[in-house]
DNA sequence: CGCGCATTTGAGGACTGTCAACTTCCGTGG
DNA sequence: CCACGGAAGTTGACAGTCCTCAAATGCGCG
């Protein structure tokens, strides 16, 4: 690992409280690596020997079957992926694939595994960030099933609205089509979708879009907190991951009632 | 907890290589408690302040937007449920509602999080059923993603049939109508799924449903172990979860890469 | 300038949800 | 024992959503 990344790092949820002890013997027996865009990094069914941590670029989630495919996620710095696999031995139930150029940190799943046997506070950390790998993909299938695609959009657009510290336009970080899929449709209906929206008074302009008539906006897409982890409800949280959309949930330590 | 409780609950994975000290200080501050039908045991929003463990009888977990319900899971005995908002000490993200009678223990969250910081066995344990449950989840969405609902029908039967031991005839454990829920769809078209299938060699009558033509409805179905957590793939996992359609993993302690 | 790729637009079809009517099943009470 | 009422399940007609295929348009880069 490179000093520069080593903050970085060491600033995730998942060594929050974490002695240097713990910390260095786990990311001691670690790998950086670089990909190019569109690699495999893993294939759904493999043995997972690694936790993945994203330190540049980004990645998708994937799952197939029968040839047909769908995204789960799209990972930003800095995340860690196929932490469960990890943490359980057990095959990847999901393909994570570079869309970009990526930096990789690749930490042994045997060093977690012993770390997590050796210190609570390490194995606490982990089931924190598992805990919110969990009600994130929870928020996820609640927006899947419970909303229809230009509401997934609508929604989306306020989640970038709230990223972005809340102008009234925001800049769309993927290409349309693997938008479309990360919101679970086709690239046909996502135009359709934007087009429906121009009602609300977005308009889209490449990758920038404008959201005038706010107030009509948010009447659609009726933002929840309990599916979209970024509504105002009480003092925001300090560590949020970078995940699209229905990001993983890193809490406070002291253990903000979020 | 009633002394014939005990080893029910000490054989959750939960409990499993956590001493007897750790499992007795953390079941001692626990609740035996009985539901009728029918009652909402947690509603969405809800700050959690119990881990629930069924020991009898069905739970229905589901969450709402809009006035639109979805149901997320149907958990059986013996299992444990919202354990992430109690790792994170946050608010529930989905309502628990009683099918029928129940008879649930609930242990102090607190000291849940107390005995994860002082006992790394448990927290490891911890973090196994975490990773389990967020296992269940990814299978859940590729389920509900990836397959028409005649698809999930058809390999739903195949799961309870290798439940069941693997006759020819497997006997629903729903009413029908909470089973279209659980599949994600009407039951209007649960009915239909079912007509569907006839031409498949399904043979509906009441609760009990005969397989003929396993073969036809197999490569219908055509069931995946990243999906469905059943399908023959070396030797099974010993202590598998309870719960409907896409348990939970739980893995032997040995970490089998299933 | 022109090619290739992303995006858009249109037409048609498959799947799923909604509403309403009908049948079946089951428990209650006469 | 039988009749009734209610709930569950089924069936049919219809609408809405989403997907597929095909073609047109727009955009960027060589």
């Amino acid at each position: 690992m490179r000093p520069t990344d080593t903050p970085k790092v060491r600033a995730l949820p998942i060594f929050a409280n974490v002695s240097d002890e713990t910390f260095n013997r786990v990311t001691g027996a670690a790998y950086l690596q670089r990909f190019p865009a569109n690699t495999t990094l893993l294939l759904e069914g493999d043995p997972v020997d690694f936790l993945y941590v994203l330190l540049e670029g980004q990645v998708e989630l994937q799952g197939t079957w029968k040839d047909k495919e769908t995204t789960l996620t799209i990972l930003r710095p800095v995340s860690t992926f196929i932490l469960a696999a990890v943490v359980l031995d057990a095959d990847a139930l999901m393909s994570a694939r570079t869309l970009e150029r990526c930096e990789i940190l690749m930490i042994s799943g045997d060093a977690i595994r012993t770390a997590m046997a050796e210190d609570a506070r390490f194995a606490v950390a982990v089931a924190r960030e598992l805990s919110g790998c969990y009600r994130g993909l929870v928020r996820t299938i609640k927006n899947q099933k419970l909303r229809g695609g230009v509401e997934r959009l609508a929604n989306y657009l306020f989640t970038l609205r709230a990223k972005s510290g809340g102008g009234d336009s925001v800049h769309l970080p993927h290409e349309k089509r693997v938008l479309a899929a990360l919101l679970g449709m086709t690239p046909e209906n996502l135009s359709r979708a934007f087009a429906t929206l121009g009602g609300y008074g977005v308009e889209v302009n490449g990758a920038d879009v404008r959201l005038s008539k706010l107030g009509d906006l948010e009447r659609l897409a009726r933002p929840d907190p309990l599916i979209d982890n970024h509504a105002p409800r009480g003092p925001s949280l300090s560590a949020e991951a970078d995940a699209e959309i229905w990001s993983t949930e890193h809490q406070r330590a002291g253990g903000a009632r979020s």
